[in-house]
DNA sequence: CAGTTATATTCCCGCTAAGGAATATACGCA
DNA sequence: TGCGTATATTCCTTAGCGGGAATATAACTG
């Protein structure tokens, strides 16, 4: 499990770190909101910790878990060569957006869509 | 190879995008600039076009490979909810990239570094 | 200290994905 | 049409990851 890339591969950990984005979350109330088995959880945090996704702190006989923004700043960095590509047509990836995740509500601008 | 991230989660994928970032290539070009054998770089390319990352266009006996923006925008976008946490302090980054690659010239600020 | 809750670790299994070698296909040109 | 070059595909093997079940550790409470 080399780069921060091969980490966020993973969509429980991914789903992991959105719920922490916004707030700080122990293992269980994870556990619950994510409808994962405790050990997952435990080993996708141990995964995202040695990664330097994540720290803990504990508050009395739980851990609670928190970001630490670098390794997410890295693969924003990693981006950065490829942003000159859609600086211009700004509206692509809603299109792209739109055929993975279907449009229930308007996606701004109260369009017309296919109507 | 469900998601984006697991698509990017492969290093010479990676270095295949950085490259045609630049500007499009053939295959050819491809397995003399990254020291791959050429089936490598064509299994590469299929998976990466299949994700929507490139898209190929034909030239005489070749094909150039050119990127697509969509998916990178996709995860330029799940990184939207992580960005506050950076918008202070901007320099974890630099200090992060360090420790993964060190650094050879002076990042910025003629630092004095360590010394 | 015993019991209970919270979290971490281990073991095993199945799957998938990447690499190498060989081969197939496509296209251009003489 | 036959050769050469460029690219794609197939087959095989191997390594690593994620999941489940069981178990271990730790820490609070009475």
């Amino acid at each position: 499990m080399e780069s921060s890339f091969a980490i966020i591969a993973e969509p429980n950990r991914r789903a992991i770190l959105s719920l922490l984005a916004t707030s700080e979350r122990s293992v269980g109330d994870l556990e619950e909101e994510l409808g994962l088995a405790q050990p997952s959880v435990s080993k996708h945090l141990r995964v995202l910790r040695e990664a330097g996704f994540v720290e803990s702190r504990v508050d009395t006989q739980r851990r609670l878990y928190r970001i630490r923004p670098e390794p997410l700043m890295e693969i924003d960095a990693w981006l950065t060569q490829f942003r000159r590509l859609w600086s211009s047509h700004l509206d692509a990836l809603e299109r792209h957006l739109d055929r993975i995740d279907p449009p229930k509500t308007t996606r701004r601008k109260t369009s017309k869509r296919k109507a």
